[in-house]
DNA sequence: GGTTTGCAGATTGTTGACATTCTTCAGACG
DNA sequence: CGTCTGAAGAATGTCAACAATCTGCAAACC
């Protein structure tokens, strides 16, 4: 117990709480895409000094959730639809590789902890209650490409759903959306049951382009800026 | 011209120029994984001062070619045989993503210019020039990641790439395995030329599947430090 | 003899100040 | 009237010094 406190502090040093928290003000919207965010203004925030802030702001610009133009400033990134949609691609890519590696590895209890998620989302669709079906679906994705036993596929996904959420999240969740969506989940799910990679992979990588596809229809009709 | 140079030194400020710096240096074996750096003989060694060798240091941490440790210092990531095959893993789906997509963009000089990197590499072959060989490779590579017309996917691809580097480079590329490898790259070529993305994708996939293959069976007799 | 404690040197973490660059806006010029 | 110039203010880039932490070694203790 001790030990864990210990260990956490061990591994979050100031710089990395910083970077934490901008990137839960970005993504929370409280900053816009191709807003520039002051150096300064951070560092009176947090009651720092310039200088964790900036090595924040440079391992968040790798992350690719700002853009920096030096002697400029830094800018939350501004995602069009074209880029937007390349990003679906490669999640699409990595989650089929996550679904398939699961499939081969999920225990009794990987399954059933999946399918709790679905069952709670399947709950929230029928109450409307979108708020629990956002975290729970975060969950499941969460769980299955941590699940898929590879470090390196887990952090590259989750950048890439970061870095999706600049892109209007406010439609990422239409209504009829979710009824789909959630269909797609259990199809996903009972193919790791099955422990069958190639339906894991066909099922996890529809799931991604169907959310893409209609991403896409629903912002055809308006105008896209570059 | 001019305007390019200027461009040039725009997006390239001191810490990013660092950054690749002490890229080069790690991926170049002057340090070996595990190895500790020094923030203050950096800054010596360049004639500048610790602030920007931090930032450089805080993103060569996110594109995982170093680990931080608080307190402790930043040490060149150290990858283990599992870590080099979960990262082959990811590099397989990702880059038969890009042969898939690069096969329904490619241009006539797009694929003239794929088949000049091929030849090359037949030639170095046949003259056991290895190191022609390592650079052709890595061309003909870069080419069809960037040729698919994702800048993510590259991006992500390289960086594994790089991260590859750090997992006994001197074995990558065995005698007899280079002119194996080239009879993948001729086909991996022919399928975009014919416009096959099913082709290219399963071309781009096992060439990276029967790499990671060949590199685990070499290291199979070595006993595997963790 | 082996373990522990405590100090000295070295290294990382953070800060405030200074230098440089950019932005803005007012005034001059064509 | 629109464009250009240039100076004032603000923001970024860099630095050197100070604070906190860790490492290594020697002395003390059981």
């Amino acid at each position: 117990m001790l030990a864990q406190a210990i260990e956490l502090l061990r591994d979050r040093s100031l710089p990395m709480l910083i970077e934490q928290e901008i990137e839960r003000v970005i993504l929370g919207g409280e900053y816009a895409p191709g807003d520039k965010i002051n150096e300064q203004a951070l560092a009176l925030r947090f009651g720092i000094s310039r200088g964790p802030i900036r090595e924040a702001l440079r391992s968040l610009d790798r992350t690719g959730l700002i853009d920096t133009i030096p002697n400029r400033g830094v800018f939350v990134r501004r995602l069009n639809a074209a880029q937007a949609a390349d990003i679906y691609d490669v999640r699409a890519a990595l989650f089929a590789l996550a679904g398939q590696c699961f499939a081969l590895r999920a225990s009794a209890a990987d399954v059933e902890r999946l399918r709790g998620h679905v069952a709670a989302m399947d709950d929230a669709v029928a109450r409307d209650d979108f708020e629990t079906y956002i975290i729970e679906n975060f969950a499941l994705h969460e769980a299955i490409v941590t699940g898929a036993g590879n470090a390196t596929l887990a952090s590259h996904y989750l950048a890439l759903v970061k870095q999706l959420r600049l892109y209007r999240t406010r439609n990422l969740m239409l209504a009829d959306s979710v009824h789909a969506s959630n269909e797609e989940h259990h199809e996903m799910v009972e193919a790791i049951a099955a422990h069958d990679p190639v339906r894991a992979y066909a099922a996890h990588f529809n799931h991604v382009a169907t959310a893409k596809t209609r991403l896409m229809a629903n912002h055809l009709t308006e105008k896209e800026l570059p």
